[in-house]
DNA sequence: CCTTGACCTTCCTATGATGGGAAGGGGTAG
DNA sequence: CTACCCCTTCCCATCATAGGAAGGTCAAGG
């Protein structure tokens, strides 16, 4: 298989590939005489993992240290269980984040007329007119 | 003021006022015989502004528009609201996003032992073994 | 056999917002 | 006058991804 079959065996792009091969996520791809990269079944397994876990939100070198638990078949679960943990903790952080975010600013647009007066509470919060509606002027 | 004060006074580092400049945010503040940036009340006014709306996740783009429209004292609240409830709407679905993330992923940690054994159902899952529980594993 | 078109290769660039740091000049207090 | 701190510009790094250029390769068809 060439890259771009394994491009579509996997999902994960052309480009992508070339990429986490260049990192040193995956291994570097056997080549043909022509220098083309030969991927195998089992390159194009660690590829779907990839995509997986990157849908998940994993970063790269979260996934880095996943694939070496997953070929290592003694290691223990709660290494990976402590991965898996330690990122939903901070997806859920970033997540309160946005959600206080979109909280105020959706707080804001309710008492916005929205019409063509020019009166505009969201830029007169913006402003630190009103500061009240922004629990977080300050250090944010 | 020179951009040591502006940043305590404002709280955008020294670093980030340069770069808003550089990029045309702001305008190019006044400079003093000595080449340094001298910032007036009006330009802390509006690091001040962009601050703020940063912190509540507009990009540097957008809060282009709302500068520009918060200095026309005539723009019709209109166009404001539609900046922020198009912020908002892409905000909440960023959240639901990383949400159906860390719903799937904790429901996968809370089927592991965590402990010394090698069985993972996190890993299992990612190398599509059980694709029962991952309900988006081919496009996202 | 040669051309065409699709594919591959590497290398460079950009994104967005931010931080780090180097090299050199300025300003002020002691 | 000399420290010392602040300022200046310029370069580089982050993170994951995409775009593109220049050039080599392969398979199919004329």
């Amino acid at each position: 298989m060439n890259i771009g079959q394994a491009s579509n065996a996997s999902g994960v792009t052309a480009k992508m590939i070339r990429y986490y091969e260049q990192i040193g996520l995956v291994r570097p791809a056997d080549r043909t005489d022509s220098n083309y990269r030969s991927f195998n079944d089992r390159d194009i397994n660690d590829l779907r993992f990839i995509k997986r876990a990157r849908s998940l939100g994993f970063s790269v070198k979260e996934i880095t240290n996943l694939l070496s638990l997953w070929r290592d078949r003694t290691r223990p679960s709660r290494e990976v269980k402590g991965i898996a943990d330690g990122h939903v903790a901070d997806l859920r952080s970033r997540i309160a984040e946005m959600q206080a975010m979109a909280d105020t600013l959706s707080a804001l647009s309710d008492c916005c007329a929205g019409d063509d007066r020019p009166d505009c509470p969201i830029l007169s919060n913006l402003s630190g007119d009103t500061p009240a509606i922004a629990p977080d002027q300050s250090q944010a």
